[in-house]
DNA sequence: GTAACGTACAACCAAATGGTTGTAGATGAG
DNA sequence: CTCATCTACAACCATTTGGTTGTACGTTAC
């Protein structure tokens, strides 16, 4: 199996994004109507500017979208982010699945066949 | 909704752990059957030193487990680790599907009683 | 017993991260 | 027009990260 460099580029920033609590806390809040970046600055104790860096790593994993308002940029969830992060760990769940499972057979036909105790 | 400090820090050490692609290989390497960490070393191009500090990365944030068998230490994936990072991304879909729903609702309502253009 | 193997851990280094302050450019309100 | 607001971005700083090498220690094989 290649490896899908590009692929393991974008995961690094997705998951990366998401091991921040105020990042995570911006996911929820620009969920549904969006807010601006002030309107999320007010949230967090710490400068704009901080706020402003923490929606642009959200932006380049994807995860928010940025759509100017006049003066204002609205910040808006990306749906189409969040279910791709969480596609990913479900193929993990499934290889799991997939080798305890191939696991559970192995052991079957030892006991079937009378293997395990030779 | 008070925040659970306890509960974001554990996101922060899953999600991170996340997001390196070689811890993540190693996740995949070492689901089903385990391997020792010289094995798992083998398979890429650093030293056993930087292999062994992702494990424990790893084990800090719950994805895998070390068991000693004599002078090997068995690295396992731990499947809890995995569901919990999934069920929480889970959880931020449910919030968009909500949220969005609710606007959905509202439109809905503004079209029915026509609204939209006063 | 000794040599080879597998692991643990410390010390070090470059680069990335998460924060700050400060400056400057657009845009909207009055 | 002028002023307040919102945003962008650079420069700086402390800490963390991801890697290295080197040393030490328990276990297994011969």
């Amino acid at each position: 199996m290649v490896v899908d460099e590009l692929r393991e580029a974008e995961l690094d920033r997705v998951f990366r994004a998401f091991a921040d609590s105020t990042r995570r806390d911006i996911v929820r809040r620009v969920t549904g109507d969006g807010l601006n970046v002030s309107g999320l600055a007010r949230h967090y104790a710490m400068s704009f500017a901080a706020v402003q860096k923490h929606v642009a790593v959200l932006e380049r994993a994807c995860l928010v979208t940025k759509e100017r308002r006049g003066r204002e940029q609205l910040v808006r969830a990306n749906r189409d982010g969040l279910e791709r992060a969480r596609r990913l760990l479900e193929e993990y769940e499934a290889i799991w699945r997939q080798r305890a499972g191939r696991i559970a057979d192995i052991l079957a036909e030892g006991t079937a066949q009378g293997r395990e105790a030779p």
